[in-house]
DNA sequence: CTGAAAGCGCTTACAG
DNA sequence: CTGAAAGCGCTTACAG
């Protein structure tokens, strides 16, 4: 086993490692007041002389002193964090383009406000719903994200029985609860009639993972808006969000005597994955089969050739989530916030399809 | 502005929703016990009956008590909480092929262990060294993660002076923080060697932004891996590890009279941005021009050509730096793990140089 | 303008 | 086997 101690004689000591911990109360004494003048004075409450906030700051400063929020917290009722519990297995969390976006765009709001973030991964939804409730009456968190919202999401009754302050993203409004959307809609429905007006009549799709909202809805939206033109909605393969699916999807499609002319691809790492196999099939990407995804990850621009696919808006998403959820937390105001549409981009790996087809 | 409120009259409320908070407290009047019984009971010590036992257990239950976080903390002086500050716009952040992963790598760890991960960026050096005295200070994290370590970096100072716990992620060991590495230096070597073999010797790179310990360590590899095997280092130019990066890079380099016939990228986005715009500008890759990688993130095998790279491994570091990070909170033992070098992973975007160049 | 006291929700000696 | 008390580090009325 390659983990080893370090020098000969391993330091074993207990958790608090024999420092010096300065409290309230040292700075109290040493700046002879009461510890609630330290409080009032550091916190900028009205009542105590400039001369004596001055001096107290300065005993704070040399004992080099900062107000725990454990403390703190016990009294205020308030953790100074929000959390981001997802159902998710790590491994998958890993390749997620949703992912990282949507963290830095919660913390670049959550760190100008002082909060932080307590990141948790629960690999079933069970381990969510019992979370959740451990949060709350722990108090270690002031609000929390739902992600992945379900219909009929369980989550709700139980933020509401235990009076938690929740955002909800990209899913309709329930009462006392936050929401923050990004309609997909309209940008999925736009990339479909962009393959029917580029001519294709056999249009297949690559989903999403079962009991995924997003697979679901993405789906539909492939299904209704063919059905809509007048135009049988060619092969389903299920995908599975990953480049693997995506490779695996294009065994299938491409192997047949009729393959598509066109594949609609659940993500952009489903997309690139079919592309890759196809390319190594000896199928000319778009020439013979066009292919589109579904995110708008920074990588969909520099694919060979580069993918037309929706651009979402992730850290967006996170950002005016955190806004809404410290708004909440502060005020007790249920505010609601509609980003712009996710848009269609329009790039190389469509074209209308081989000619031969066309009759 | 799109955000609204809910409803014709929004609900104010204060932060603490109205619901009846159930304590320890509550617990034992209903069980009829004192509340240290409550806490021996349910923290399985020894001298309480199994009766009484059983009886507060159902009382807990009935009620949905679960021990505030909060309270215990400030006895125990634990957080139950680790610590994750990196030095990273959330921009910079939302593209890093690391961040996923390592991310990842922890929480499989931490979940099981009972912890939690706080999470916070800082924009600026200064950003991270005022925020760890806070963390030590209000004790709001027993221990944290040091990733993109420097020489002579100021963090280990403060975290001796602080008493905090740390785990260093691929530096050299400083007395009393753990450190788990995986060295990079063989893979990389072994990737300028593969190279050498195929006959290139005219080998350019695109390095990553300056300042970045990961930079300097690869430039330094490529340049005396070449300059040891008498091979002059080609041209050099300062990338970002992004993709746009790589596609700069790629105008700039095969624009001249005698371009590289191989280009090592600092990282695989990187490498995939130049790949592109290679493309683009009429160079085969890898018939006129091979391209190399590093990182191995999951789409590098799903290029067009897959790319020829060095598999690195975030999830395991960020795995048995968790492990580490732990022991050493819970025991005071320091302990150092080393995991296999990341390795060499050759596919398809390295070739022999052309032949009208190889004499 | 300042201080003594109570209390947030727990755990940990200590006494019965 | 069980309970009363002290205390962790703060803040918040309240009294001087």
């Amino acid at each position: 086993m390659p983990t080893r101690m370090s020098g000969p004689t391993p330091t074993r000591r207990p958790a608090p490692r024999g420092q010096v911990r300065v409290s309230i109360t040292d700075v109290a004494r040493e700046a002879g007041v009461a510890i609630s003048t330290v409080s009032a004075a550091l916190n900028g409450r009205t009542g105590v002389s400039e001369d004596t906030r001055q001096r107290i700051a300065g005993v704070a400063e040399r004992l080099g002193w900062v107000p725990s929020i454990r403390g703190r917290s016990l009294v205020a009722r308030r953790a100074w964090t929000v959390g981001l519990l997802m159902q998710r297995p790590a491994s998958v969390l890993e390749a997620d383009p949703f992912f990282a976006g949507f963290i830095g765009g919660i913390e670049t709001v959550l760190d100008d406000a002082g909060y932080a973030l307590l990141l948790q991964l629960a690999d079933s939804r069970d381990g969510v719903l019992r979370r959740v409730p451990q949060w709350a009456h722990s108090e270690v968190v002031d609000g929390i994200y739902l992600t992945d919202v379900q219909s009929d999401d369980p989550r709700f009754a139980l933020i509401e029985r235990l009076g938690l302050s929740a955002v909800a993203i990209n899913c309709a409004s329930h009462p006392g609860v936050a929401t923050v959307d990004q309609q997909h809609h309209p940008g999925m429905g736009a990339l479909l009639r962009h393959l029917l007006d580029l001519g294709h009549t056999r249009i297949a799709h690559v989903s999403g993972p079962d009991g995924f909202v997003h697979s679901a809805e993405r789906e539909a939206v492939w299904r209704t808006t063919l059905t809509g033109a007048g135009v049988r909605p060619g092969a389903l393969v299920r995908g599975d969000f990953t480049s693997e699916g995506g490779a695996r999807a294009a065994d299938q499609l491409l192997a047949g005597d009729e393959p598509p002319t066109a594949v609609v691809c659940a993500n952009d790492l489903t997309a690139i994955g079919f592309i890759s196999r196809a390319s190594a099939l000896g199928f000319a990407v778009p020439a013979q089969v066009s292919v589109t995804g579904f995110d708008g990850i920074q990588l969909s621009g520099f694919t060979t050739p580069p993918l037309t696919t929706v651009q979402t808006s992730p850290h967006d998403l996170g950002a005016e989530a955190t806004r809404l959820l410290l708004h909440l937390i502060g005020t007790g105001e249920v505010l609601h916030h509609e980003l712009p549409d996710a848009q269609l981009l329009i790039r190389a790996s469509t074209a209308p399809p081989p000619l031969q087809k066309m009759m």
